[in-house]
RNA sequence: GCCCAUGUGGCGCAGAGGUAGCGCACCCCCUUGGUAAGGGGGAGGCCACGAGUUCGAAUCUCGUCAUGGGCACCA
């Protein structure tokens, strides 16, 4: 089809401006949201203009921005690959387009009117759109592009129009103050092929904000837990290693988040159990894992040497695999041997490590690895016990988040489509979950379709200090491992009953909630986690045998501490700040003397406190056995909650 | 796994078709210093790995591996 063809369909259709009136009467985050949305557009039309032979997907608004799909073509010149080095010259275009302040504008049209127009301009994805949308008239949004040597004569050039819902803002000029920031590649409609290149970024009402993001951006960077991890000396990667090698600095952290577990799992009425890492494959078969997700899992094939089955010799599959999850074999154990009504609930924890196969591209830092430790628990319960358990399972995920200063949110999760078992199961089962969070009286979403296979859950999402959101807990109800494992206990009235399981973890993976942990703090631990709690530094060498004798002291008390004593006493400061120890303690001739020390709350300006050794060492040890969260965090969360500031058309009209 | 990038001493970075440089850290010497970097000297890298092009490759090409941003996945 020709451009004059293009044009005719253009001029047949009747052009509405979006009302500035409408736009100034919204709230800001309704504005905001508009301003990101017409954001992608003005960004794709950016695109067009650089490379006129790109095809377009689909351009969302986000959360802090936009960002849009889009196919190019090795092949055409006039769609060629962008590249990173490419963002510059796009978010100068995207600004001289802005700068023209071009209205947007609206139009209704047929649908296969719509299909004609898109042939037009080679957009098949677009039609690809259209031909799932069942309404029969859909809207064109349209604004014009900066005049070129080539583009004035073809209206398929001179405006970027794209088929869209809207709404979107009255003027380019709304959307000044947004930014391309990365290059990536992203699938069509889930598909493997072709694949699309995603340029997000983004957007903001007005200068400050946007700066105010860009910074947060910074600073999300600089407390990355890939950077801060092995500076603070907590773990490193290797090309060798399959997951992060833990130093002792991070095994300390380790061992402090399991100590927590333990301690409230053993108040909470909870045995702990030890299994193998090595099962035979006929475990993952009998509770569907197999079926469901050996591809993730890492298998040994074939017969082991000196290998002794206890079943039929000839016959025995040795094929074996390390245990991804650790339910399948605390079924064995609640199997081995015969539960009565009195042992319910029963409460195992096991805290083995997991090895999951996970795609290449999945692997990130500590938040996604291959080899990780769950604060796991399954509960045998039954239906009498789920409320409660359910309940008390919700208090301790409380007490867990709180200690962190971590704000929380809950999500319950329904049936999937990959269901197992059998729908009044699982109808059964959700309303027990549904019943304990009305009776806790927090509100939470629900997520239907989301569930894992085997039962509907309840997820736990942690807002960290960035404001971002994290799944870390999770309380899984489960009424098919119970069947395939043929779980059963003895009822008061003697008849054979099949309990209910219960999975659940609070913390999620150790791993993955230190990584999210690092970067909510920033790397400033509270003392209580802090691998190295106190520096001690005496001034000279003069007090080299106090500082020995309050290193032996702090060691006796249990005080993780080290001596600094080669350097300026400024140096040894810094260095000591730098590994973001929480507690410095300056000794020098008037300390020493005393028997007191100069304590240096590090991370809050410096203050200073004189203490006797021994009130220090209280000090420490209540901040320690109390769990206290002696961090100041810097925020950046309210980023993404205030509402925007306000905005009418005129404030931005220039 | 997919798309696009990246891979230079422990870390952070420069450089570049003729066989490598800076800062921090490290080691040694001097300095014993009251709250965020005292001074001097030294050691350390076949520029991720493999192949190709070239008289010559760390630099160009291809492949592999790893990492990063996303996508897909996440029992």
């Amino acid at each position: 089809m020709t451009s004059t063809s293009i044009a005719s369909l253009f001029t047949a259709l009747s052009w509405q401006p979006v009302s500035k009136a409408e736009f100034a009467q919204l709230t800001p985050d309704e504005q905001l949201k508009r301003i990101r949305h017409s954001s992608a557009h003005v960004l794709a039309s950016a695109v067009q203009m650089i490379r006129p032979g790109v095809q377009f997907a689909t351009g969302p608004a986000t959360p802090t921005g936009f960002f849009y799909d889009m196919h190019f073509s090795a092949e055409h010149d006039d769609a060629q690959p962008l590249g990173e080095a490419d963002l510059a010259l796009l978010e100068n275009t995207m600004r001289a387009i802005a700068n023209r302040a071009a209205a947007f504008e609206v139009a209704q049209i047929e649908k296969s009117k719509a299909i004609e127009l898109f042939q037009a301009l080679n957009q098949p994805h677009k039609i690809e759109i259209l031909e799932r949308i069942e309404a029969p008239v859909i809207t064109l949004y349209r604004h014009t592009l900066p005049p070129s040597a080539d583009n004035q004569n073809d209206p398929g050039n001179r405006y970027f129009v794209d088929l869209c819902a809207g709404p979107h803002v009255p003027h380019t000029g709304l959307c000044k103050f947004a930014k391309p920031l990365t290059l990536s590649g992203a699938h069509w409609r889930g598909e493997e092929k072709p694949t699309l290149t995603r340029v997000a970024g983004t957007a903001w009402a007005n200068d400050k904000d946007l700066n105010q993001y860009l910074k947060f951006l910074e600073a999300s960077k600089n407390r990355d837990h890939r950077t801060l991890g092995p500076q603070l000396d907590l773990f490193s990667f290797h090309p060798w290693a399959m997951a992060p090698l833990w130093h002792p600095n991070g095994f300390i952290l380790r061992q402090q988040l399991a100590n927590f577990w333990r301690e409230m799992t053993e108040a909470g009425g909870y045995v702990e159990i030890f299994n193998p890492l090595l099962y035979r494959k006929a475990l993952y078969e009998t509770s569907g894992h197999w079926d469901h997700f050996r591809e993730n899992m890492f298998i040994f094939e074939g017969r082991q040497e000196n290998d002794h089955a206890g079943c039929d010799h000839e016959q025995a599959d040795q094929t074996i695999a390390l245990k991804p999850m650790n339910c399948p074999d605390t079924m064995l154990y609640f199997k081995s041997s015969l539960r009565s009504y009195r042992d319910l609930p029963m409460r195992v924890a096991e805290g083995q490590i997991l090895h999951r196969n996970e795609a290449s591209g999945a692997i990130h830092g500590l938040m996604r690895t291959r080899s990780f430790i769950q604060d796991d628990a399954h509960l045998f319960l039954a239906p009498e016990h789920v409320q409660s358990e359910v309940a008390s399972l919700l208090a301790m995920i409380d007490t867990t988040y709180r200690a962190f200063d971590l704000e929380y949110s809950l999500k319950l999760s329904t049936r999937p489509e990959n269901y197992m078992g059998e729908l009044a199961v699982w109808n059964q089962a959700e309303a027990g979950l549904k019943q304990a969070l009305d009776n806790l009286g927090k509100p939470y979403d629900l997520d239907p379709g989301e569930g894992a296979f085997y039962g509907p859950k309840i997820d736990v999402y942690v807002l960290d200090s960035l404001g971002r959101q994290w799944q870390c807990g999770t309380v899984q109800l489960d009424f098919q491992l119970p069947e395939r494992f043929e779980l059963k206990y003895a009822d008061a009235d003697g008849s054979l009953k099949q309990p209910i399981v219960v999975h659940r973890a609070v913390f999620g993976s150790f791993e993955r909630f230190i990584g999210i942990l690092i970067e909510h703090v920033g790397g400033l631990f509270p003392t209580w986690l802090a691998p190295v709690q106190a520096a001690v530094l005496p001034i000279g060498e003069a007090q080299s045998g106090y500082a020995q004798a309050v290193m032996k002291a702090l060691k006796d008390s249990k005080i993780r501490a080290v001596l600094m004593a080669d350097g300026t006493l400024n140096a040894r400061i810094r260095q000591a700040e730098t590994q973001k120890i929480p507690h410095l303690l300056v000794l020098g001739a008037r300390e020493a003397e005393q028997e007191t020390v100069t304590a240096r709350k590090s991370r809050q300006g410096g203050n200073q406190q004189v203490f006797t050794l021994a009130e220090f060492m209280e000090h420490i040890n209540e901040l320690v056995s109390r769990r206290v969260f002696d961090v100041t965090l810097e925020r950046f969360d309210d980023l993404f909650r205030k509402p925007a500031a306000h905005l009418s058309t005129e404030d931005a009209d220039y």
